[in-house]
RNA sequence: GAGAAUAUAGCUCAGUUGGUUAGAGCAUCUGCCUUUUAAGCAGAGGGUCGAAGGUUCGAGUCCUUCUAUUCUCACCA
């Protein structure tokens, strides 16, 4: 709504919606029913049975008294008697309804309820002529007057298959009107369902290790902890610039400097990026620090939990993601980034001076920006020729130092740092390192990081002096992990865009 | 940020080469129907064709601008 419209509220009482006859209908009932001394928004309804367990419970054909209540989503009548089906938390039942049980009364109150009202029904378990299990209703009741006509899309059970017809399928009105899209798309609800089993079991995984859940600034007065551009905002009273966070890394190892073992924190991180299908100016990620481990450590454990958390949600061990059978049996296949590169372009990008892996660059056709330096040149190269055909779950392993300004240098390889990403569908599911703990070593790199940012490259890192201060009074080797969570939920769930796991995605305004 | 596609009833969609009063199914309303299930039968109402301009005797249809969404590309996880 408007700021205008809002205004037009406050002076004019009628609802500054344009009706349509439905509404103007419903909204009229509403009215009558006042009128008639009954409550079309009552307060409460005593519940004692769901769709699903009554169905469930309905053994040898006993019948049994239950309270339902949930949304009228069909009405067949019959005359003097009718069918509908309701849907609560669980899913849907049928209910039937007749005038020689309910009274004359009940009835006729009853034929004026539209598809959409909630109510409230008391009867007992009973098998229709044609099999389906449903309440034959001695009492109901009104809960709440619907005045907006529900998308119905109606289902046929072809062999054993449910078709949907004419369903709610508008994406933008889907994802505008999130409420509409859970009440008549329930598998929608399902893959929200399995999202939050998704968070579920990664927190009772670390839990159960000993990690402390934790939780850290989301304003913070300097981002830091990748390589983003940053929302900013404003505090009145301190009169100071703040940063929305674009990751919560920094934090966490002051945490592990302050003596925790292990933390982690389910974050929402906020990046000024574009948007598309794979991010949202939102987004979460949980990361994770544990001390005295290392990134080969940390391989093993994103193996097993990407692992069960397949199980727990999908009960076998594949996903299908992009159009692709994904296999998350462990162990996943482990590539150093200039073998991937060997592998995919045939390119031996190890030892190269920057003007030489621009001229490599250039050969296999990338234009690349002349800012950008070498440690930028071979993430473009793996952008563009191996990340996009890595589809089965892929360790990406010992990136250039100059890419990962937050990682220990590699033990055996100069040049590089003990880093992975995990790779699945050609996308970044996971980022990891061996935490840099040497605190004259991450001096040089955040100030050569601010170098890269006066040289015009504004996702460098800012020197975040107390993150130093902290280092300085020492931080025990440790292993960090960041996964991003609505691309894992999206991998699991089988989800093609992140605007399908995201409760309510980023929209222009209506 | 660039390109392409889309926008017609509450929902899902037709609408030919520019030509009478813009259609269908579901939903809604009226009547009939006491085990139906995409219930059925008979009838009725419902539209500023995304917005604003323009061309034309005449625009849902053609042109311009704008808005939103979707897809692709660029940046990014």
């Amino acid at each position: 709504m408007s700021t205008e419209e809002q205004k037009n509220n406050h002076s004019d009482p009628s609802p500054a919606v344009e009706l349509n006859d439905q509404m103007k209908r419903r909204l009229e009932e509403r009215t009558h029913l006042a009128e008639a001394g009954i409550n079309p928004y009552p307060y409460k309804f005593d519940v004692t049975a769901f769709s699903s367990s009554i169905v469930a419970s309905f053994v040898d054909d006993t019948p049994e008294n239950v309270s339902v209540a949930g949304r009228i989503m069909t009405i067949r009548k019959m005359g003097k008697a009718s069918f509908l089906h309701i849907q609560d938390c669980q899913g849907r039942i049928q209910i039937y309804l007749k005038r020689d049980d309910v009274g004359e009364d009940a009835y006729n109150a009853f034929k004026l309820l539209d598809i959409g009202d909630i109510v409230g029904v008391s009867g007992y378990s009973f098998r229709t002529k044609t099999g389906e299990v449903s309440v034959h209703a001695q009492q109901f009741e009104l809960l709440s007057k619907s005045l907006r006509p529900i998308p119905v899309a109606k289902e046929k059970e072809v062999d054993g298959e449910k078709v949907v017809f004419d369903a709610f399928s508008d994406r933008e009105m889907r994802y505008r009107q999130r409420y509409v899209d859970l009440i008549v798309n329930p598998e929608v609800r399902e893959t929200f369902i399995r999202r939050t089993n998704v968070v579920s079991f990664i927190r009772r995984y670390f839990s159960s290790n000993g990690w402390l859940e934790v939780e850290t600034p989301i304003l913070q007065p300097i981002y830091g902890g990748a390589a983003a551009r940053p929302f900013t905002t404003h505090h009145n009273a301190l009169d100071m610039q703040l940063y929305l966070r674009i990751a919560n890394e920094l934090y966490l190892k002051r945490l592990i400097v302050g003596g925790f073992d292990g933390v982690f924190e389910f974050a929402k991180d906020f990046r000024n990026e574009g948007i598309d299908r794979f991010h949202n100016p939102e987004f979460t990620q949980v990361e994770l620090y544990v001390a005295y481990k290392d990134y080969i450590w940390m391989m093993e454990l994103v193996e097993n939990l990407l692992h069960e958390a397949c199980l727990e949600v999908n009960k076998r061990d594949t996903t299908t993601f992009l159009g692709n059978e994904i296999n998350l049996k462990p162990p996943f296949r482990r590539l150093t980034i200039s073998d991937s590169i060997r592998e995919y372009t045939g390119r031996d990008i190890r030892d190269k001076s920057e003007a030489q892996l621009r001229d490599i660059a250039k050969d296999l056709g990338l234009e690349l920006d002349p800012k950008i330096s070498s440690g930028k040149i071979i993430d473009e190269i793996f952008g563009e020729f191996v990340e996009p055909r890595l589809i089965q779950p892929t360790f990406i392993t010992d990136y250039p130092e100059e890419m990962s300004p937050l990682a220990k240098k590699h033990r055996s390889e100069p040049g590089l740092v003990e880093r992975f990403e995990l790779i699945v569908g050609g996308k970044e599911l996971c980022n990891s390192f061996s935490e840099l703990n040497d605190p004259v070593i991450q001096r040089e790199r955040l100030e050569s990081q601010a170098k890269l940012r006066q040289r015009g490259d504004d996702e460098a890192m800012i020197v975040d002096e107390d993150f130093l201060r902290a280092l300085e009074y020492g931080m025990p080797p440790c292993a960090g992990l960041g996964i991003g969570i609505d691309r894992m939920v999206m991998l699991l769930t089988g989800q093609d865009s992140i605007r399908d796991v995201i409760f309510f995605p980023h929209l222009k305004p209506e």
